[in-house]
DNA sequence: CGGGTTTGACCCGCGC
DNA sequence: GCGCGGGTCAAACCCG
């Protein structure tokens, strides 16, 4: 776990699982032989946190993004996991990408500026360690509790499970986000339950939990050490309320939010599963940013990704929803 | 006083 | 087995 790059573990969000690239044209090649592919499944409402996670979560009277992105059909056939190091391509990659950008850019009208990166389940090769900690800790606890172990009974005796009971690691997914404030409002209120010093950043990561009852969505909010204008957020769950900042939990009018989209802030949206970057033209690229990005993500390079905009996503969103 | 933050200790998995 | 790094806990602290 010498990773502290979220956007290295894997990552998965069929945005767009059924729908055609706004900018297909622009990269159509999917078959990268350094993709690796992953075999575990992807829990059935993964799909769901993006919207879970963006705006309040009652799924029974609106769509919700998952839906609207055919999250349901999601498969687990792409995502990003081991990066293949080459120098040489990520020089190409580098140059690529770029080019991408500025040809999008040409194109493409004024949106919100957003990006989001997405994951799935978390951890590629242990996507275990944070729920199977739970578990062995409560596992831990029971046989503790018999013992003295005062203060680590005390410590760890509150989340008693059962044994064998393994919890499902919750889905994730990731924002890079542009932005002098660490913790962008995103219209959920959160406390803040820890902070930890990463591995080869100056910057610490701080975790933070929603502050609603028996919600237990996490995110994570950590600035980019490669680019310290980036702020890297992570969210693990899913909301079991509505967002109290929203109308009604509505995911476009969550994600059209004036704070959620404030102009402050430059983000990428990135889809690894679709290989889609989206971002806001009206904000001057940083090439440093997108250099990292793809630096990240060897082993999809930028002539694989497809770019478009996050206004357009919405709006397909937007489109999708059924009455 | 209630709710949020800070911070050091603790736990766990993993790699060596 | 040990050390490292990530994640969590919870007492102490802060603040409106």
């Amino acid at each position: 776990m010498s990773d502290n790059n979220p956007f290295n573990h894997d990552y998965a969000f069929p945005f767009f699982g059924e729908n055609p690239s706004i900018y297909a044209n622009q990269a159509n090649n999917t078959q990268n032989p350094h993709h690796n592919h992953q075999d575990f499944d992807y829990p059935s409402s993964y799909m769901s946190n993006l919207t879970e996670c963006l705006h309040g979560g009652s799924m029974d009277h609106y769509n919700t993004l998952s839906s609207a992105f055919g999250m349901n059909n999601c498969s687990s056939s792409s995502e990003v996991v081991c990066p293949q190091p080459s120098i040489d391509h990520h020089h190409h990659h580098q140059e690529c990408s770029r080019k991408n950008i500025n040809s999008v850019d040409n194109q493409i009208p004024v949106t919100p500026n957003s990006l989001i990166s997405s994951s799935s389940n978390s951890e590629a090769g242990g996507c275990h360690e944070e729920d199977s900690t739970k578990i062995k800790k409560d596992d831990d606890q029971c046989e503790l509790d018999g013992d003295d172990h005062d203060n680590k009974s005390k410590k760890v005796g509150k989340l008693a499970k059962k044994k064998g009971e393994k919890k499902q690691k919750e889905p994730r997914f990731a924002f890079m986000t542009k932005s002098e404030i660490d913790n962008l409002e995103d219209g959920y209120r959160w406390r803040k339950y820890g902070q930890k010093a990463v591995k080869n950043s100056p910057f610490p990561r701080s975790y933070y939990r929603c502050t609603s009852q028996k919600c237990s969505v996490k995110k994570r909010v950590e600035r980019s050490y490669e680019d310290p204008s980036i702020v890297i957020t992570t969210y693990e769950g899913q909301h079991n309320h509505h967002c109290p900042a929203t109308l009604r939990g509505n995911a476009a009018a969550a994600l059209l939010s004036p704070s959620f989209l404030s102009s402050t802030q430059q983000q990428l949206y990135h889809n690894p599963n679709e290989q889609q970057i989206f971002y806001n033209p009206n904000i001057p690229i940083n090439n440093s940013f997108y250099n990292n990005y793809h630096q990240q993500q060897p082993q999809l390079g930028p002539d694989h990704y497809q770019y478009g905009l996050f206004q357009d996503m919405v709006a397909s969103l937007i489109n999708k929803r059924v009455p």
